[in-house]
DNA sequence: ACCTGAACACCGTTCAAGT
DNA sequence: ACCTGAACACCGTTCAAGT
């Protein structure tokens, strides 16, 4: 009914017996690494903490408090640095790879973004430090605040189809030959698409997609660096 | 086991007697408008069109499928303008704000969005026609791909979080003072988003995040017309 | 060719009951 | 304070059987 979020409650009273919010936590994003966002059940995860698939409800109150709380775990992973030492576009390039990087280490994470409120502390020191960041650069007022999410939008929306396609082909064994002939046969009424794919038919995917990013960043920091000159 | 997508395998022949795949997909958006991606499930998709729930599986292998064709249904919505006619600047920036306005009409989108493969017909024309919009503005080679992919995650990634707050906000009614109030609770450690919050406190959160989409959106577009002049 | 119902192996969550 | 098992109301999917 109301708004909720297990940041904005009380946490059960840490040290006493029985397991810790760290212990359920830790083997919570250790079950998404290992089978993704499908994968982590309340029974699967109840098993591997060899406790009844119950007893998590006294520490959590929902399945969604659970991910919640996943979820702000690998936010911790950031790297995020000092824009008064490294200038602003440093700072703020070195965290959208880092994002980058975390979102390809947790791909469970592409899932969550944008479904769960980001309100844990390393979340929101994140985004503490990003508007840090862009006030450096010399936003002011509301376009701080555009600012972080133009960036956090262009790394959110290029990694999560990555992430797909990663998955994709893990599912698949490595034949890229074939899956290839088949697209080319999806789009085959496509001018425009049928070069697109012939064009990438020789690159190695993998380097392909990191200069995709780059490009793509460096237009996004020279478009927003823009703003300020005018 | 090999990679799959509705797209890649003959589809039966329509025509016959029985339900057509129009009709069942159809039903499926609607279903899906009305009660998000969870809210569909085969059995109510099968009462919806009062068959029983497992018929569906004559016209479709699996639900994934399913949710391949209603997604490509919708980006059949998209509006697409002809660059060579108003320039493709402007033909660029309405594709973005009409995929924005189809994903805010359509919220499970944003779940399906680099989860599925987006090989349908609708799908691929929207992408065919990018591409020429940006062959257009003078850009070649894999630069096309990445300016596509660059303005693509962009929109993307900005909406999926503005629907995730819509839907926060439908379930809660609208007591946006009460929810502040708690966020700024959850925030009060970090000075820079205190900032930020106290800020937007008095503003439409509606025009806001037209303002914040317009900006983000123009900085975009700069940051890709500046790698054209070099 | 199309549709059905029963069945299987799962879910998240509640709750009375135990220690 | 913590944990359990049984139970409820759901899932997607398979399959033998019907017309």
């Amino acid at each position: 009914m109301a708004f909720t979020s297990v940041w904005l409650r009380e946490p059960r009273k840490p040290g006493g017996p029985g397991r810790s919010r760290e212990e359920i936590v830790a083997a919570a994003v250790e079950l998404l690494d290992e089978e993704g966002l499908d994968g982590l059940s309340m029974r699967k995860l109840g098993a591997r903490l060899s406790a009844g698939a119950t007893s998590l409800y006294w520490y959590v109150a929902t399945k969604d408090e659970l991910l919640e709380l996943a979820y702000d775990q690998v936010w911790g992973e950031m790297t995020v640095a000092d824009p008064d030492k490294v200038g602003w576009r440093d700072a703020v390039s070195v965290l959208a790879h880092s994002m980058r990087q975390v979102m390809l280490r947790h791909p469970w994470l592409a899932d969550l973004l944008g479904r769960l409120p980001a309100l844990g502390p390393n979340a929101l020191h994140v985004a503490d430090r990003m508007r840090r960041m862009f006030k450096v650069a010399g936003f002011r007022g509301s376009d701080v605040d555009f600012a972080g999410a133009t960036l956090t939008a262009y790394v959110f929306g290029m990694t999560t189809p990555e992430i797909a396609w990663n998955s994709a082909m893990g599912e698949t064994g490595d034949d890229t030959e074939e899956m290839r002939a088949t697209v080319r046969r999806a789009v085959a009424e496509f001018p425009e698409m049928i070069e697109g794919v012939d064009m990438n038919a020789r690159a190695d995917p993998r380097a392909m997609r990191e200069l995709s990013f780059d490009f793509g960043l460096v237009s996004v920091l020279d478009g927003l660096e823009r703003r300020l000159t005018t």
